[in-house]
DNA sequence: GAGTGGTCTAGACCACGCC
DNA sequence: GCGTGGTCTAGACCACTCG
């Protein structure tokens, strides 16, 4: 049940991913595509606006729209996005192994991270991610108890955040993320397969639903040389 | 020389951070703003649609606008900033040293990088960012002559990006870039205060013009205990 | 039911690229 | 001059929240 401009967007992207347009070429312009899909001028321009905000074409006052070069997909920092979804997306094999899983009191590291009163409870579980026979990534998630009452070892080695979605019903609304590079520690030597590396990258994951309650805090430590970034910018 | 729904994003983004919207407290609606701003509602509408890309406000429907915690800043990036506008921010001290300038012939990387033709010309600019006394960030950038026909020292040490924008009128489109950790070379070891580190953050940058003509690449290595990233995600 | 944001439409004028 | 995208307007209806 999406909107027109959702599906006219999502239409138009096909075609891009397909190579139905290849980059570099040309769109058809905004009054052609209003015959097209029928709809108005306004509609067709949300849509087209969407695709260039996600760095998929270029708009050219004057010219045209434009394909522009498909990012190849490597570790979406700049997006919102679950490791299920990342690796329905990969072409190696990805493993979840649940290490930790349990409801327990927040201790004062986590209570700041998610600005919580004393006596809080959290869900923690601790993931090892599995990408090609080698254990990678080590994922260490905080819930708030008083939005995910229950959380359970099928759901962690499936998609925590779909179940929240489909599940759950919550609505997720933004996240705020930090990368840094750190010492390793010795937890990250235990679970992963670390190799001579001494430092590990960080990403912190601050997740807050649509009506700005912040909920969860995740921590994903990634093995150095297996990390890489890949981003779009446009200048203001 | 704004279109007016850039000025009023500016106007509500002051407000936002002078703090006269405090974090987490409501927007005038935008029945208010028509006639606060004396726009027309979808003219407000792109003002707020804008806030909300850039994670500066929440928007609920059938509750209104709400002002979120500003992110405090470190290297973004997400944006598309450079490294002098970044400075004016920062309250440390900053200085850019130029430690090479010429302009050359391509090598085979560096035409791979820009997708240039055998016996083009860049002009390759090496400087080093410091940072509160320290020696933190190697910049390298290559840039195609045909484009930037002539650098010198004093650009350099200023802003090469104000250089293009003003100065020979280039417009910037957007940029892709990439962030990975490696093995520190030689030369990071030469040039930047490297203390005991043996690996460094690389962030490649891909800057394009509006005409989607590639015409800049840059490695920004930074010491790893010095890096870090901040992000705003929205979901889908 | 009143107030809020979300979608869609139709029409106008402007700025830019190109021939 | 024509076709392109960029801005602005006015009005309609829908979906959601809250008292």
């Amino acid at each position: 049940m999406d909107s027109k401009y959702i599906s006219i967007y999502h239409e138009i992207l096909a075609k891009i991913e397909d190579g139905e347009i290849a980059a570099g070429s040309k769109l058809p312009s905004e009054t052609e595509m209003i015959g097209e899909y029928g709809a108005s001028r306004d509609t067709v321009r949300k849509a087209l606006h969407l695709l260039e905000q996600n760095g998929y074409i270029q708009r050219i006052q004057g010219k045209g729209s434009f394909a522009l070069d498909i990012n190849k997909l490597s570790f979406p920092v700049s997006g919102l996005t679950s490791f299920k979804e990342l690796a329905q997306k990969m072409t190696e094999k990805c493993r979840t192994l649940v290490k930790e899983l349990e409801k327990i009191p927040a201790d004062e590291f986590i209570r700041e991270q998610l600005k919580l009163p004393e006596q809080a409870e959290v869900w923690k579980a601790v993931r090892v991610r599995q990408i090609g026979g080698k254990k990678i990534i080590l994922d260490k998630d905080f819930l708030d108890a008083r939005y995910v009452p229950k959380l359970t070892q099928a759901i962690c080695e499936d998609s925590i955040y779909e179940h929240l979605e489909t599940k759950l019903g919550l609505k997720i609304g933004f996240a705020q993320k930090e990368v840094t590079v750190q010492q390793a520690t010795q937890e990250d030597r235990k679970y992963l397969d670390f190799e001579n590396y001494n430092m590990i990258v960080v990403v912190k994951n601050y997740t807050y639903l649509e009506d700005m309650t912040l909920f969860q805090y995740t921590e994903s430590r990634h093995r150095p040389d297996k990390f890489k970034f890949v981003g779009f910018a446009r200048r203001n």
